[in-house]
DNA sequence: CGGTGTCTTGAGTCAGTTCAAATATTGTGG
DNA sequence: CCACAATATTTGAACTGACTCAAGACACCG
């Protein structure tokens, strides 16, 4: 039972959030790496399109054991939500811009969001498919597949995450998120440039193992 | 690794739906158990309302590997999709009456829509969060008390799936499935009438291990 | 440079899997 | 309604992939 804590996390730090949009744009706010942006139980007001940056949105259980549901990169929306309140934390993981819509406002906005949260959930049901059945190696090479492909270039990839985060999204403990990237190394897979630095030797061998 | 072979199923054999509406009321189709009701890469027209029975909605990896993302009962709604085709697979698994709406349809029906779909995609992330972070004991703790809880009587549990079924939708084999409920009838937590039938008798020890 | 946090690696353990077999349970034809 | 076949569930024993605990290597920062 995998168990990495993440209260020691800014959990409870103030969120870092500063306005600084040009003038006559939607302005942009900036979060410093590892400040919450929004929290379990905040108003959930807001939709958040990411800028530049990294977010991780997760779950808290009281033991502290955590579950990242999602990661979300440039371009991309987070914060839906069914009630009023928020039901996940979402945390800037790296120096993140965002601009803010409001969640209820202009009814033209209704169809774009029934795509975005039907785009989130179909996502929540595949990585449901990777958590649930997969071997450790199946789940990191799906994980970094997903990024290169999300990411600008397919073959470089840049981890806005830590080792442990990358295992609480994945279900596996730090260890085997570094065993199983040492392995991968090993194979020749991948080459790294630093720890949070990748690059994706044989991409077609990854895509054998992912599925 | 899990892996329940799903292969053997019907997935292959033909829907065998069959129309009894009342004549001035919505038809209702009925669909036998363990037969097809969409299959993946169908063209996704309709979300389906049970009127009564249940369905279990998956995806299946090429080696056979099955993962449940979701089981509906009567009065849910399914048939979520973000394209036009199907990504998942939804079979009955009892005797099962559906009535189907056409997904574009009138737009009254869509802030309704907004909110079922934001409760599957809430409900898929939680899902998430047990299947990736949970023992044994803990997955079939919060099955079971979800699945009071969306019946109708509280105490006593009718289970309209196989073990199997169980095993693919929280990531366990079916062998862990069974030994678990043993152990929770032992500890006198739960008390069987037949497999498919159980009665909850400490509900309050359930809850304390669901969390 | 020392200090602090992150990442990697090693050794032993364990929860859950696999393989195998016994026991219900359900369905079918006579 | 019963006997038999087919399927589903339970239980046992051994194995293994991922976890835990512990230590070492690396990187970043003042």
């Amino acid at each position: 039972m995998p168990a990495t804590a993440a209260l020691k996390h800014d959990a409870y730090r103030p969120t870092s959030a500063r306005s600084v949009g040009a003038p006559h744009l939607r302005p942009v706010t900036f979060h410093a790496p590892e400040t919450v942006i929004y929290a379990q139980g905040d108003d959930a007001r807001y939709l958040y399109r990411i800028q530049y940056g990294a977010v991780r949105v997760f779950r808290l259980l009281a033991d502290g054991r955590r579950q990242i549901v999602a990661f979300y990169l440039t371009g991309e929306t987070f914060g839906f939500e069914i009630g009023a309140l928020h039901g996940f934390y979402a945390e800037a993981m790296v120096n993140t811009g965002l601009t803010t819509t409001e969640r209820c406002s202009a009814g033209t906005l209704t169809h774009e969001l029934v795509e975005i949260a039907l785009k989130a959930m179909i996502r929540a049901q595949e990585h449901l498919l990777v958590v649930g059945r997969q071997s450790a190696l199946e789940k990191m090479a799906v994980f970094l597949l997903d990024l290169a492909k999300r990411q600008e270039c397919e073959a470089v990839i840049d981890l806005p995450m830590s080792r442990a985060d990358i295992g609480d999204y994945l279900g596996l403990t730090i260890e085997t998120v570094s065993r199983t990237i040492s392995k991968l190394r090993a194979a020749g897979i991948i080459r790294l440039h630093s720890a949070r630095s990748f690059e994706i030797v044989k991409p077609d061998r990854l895509r054998m193992m992912s599925v």
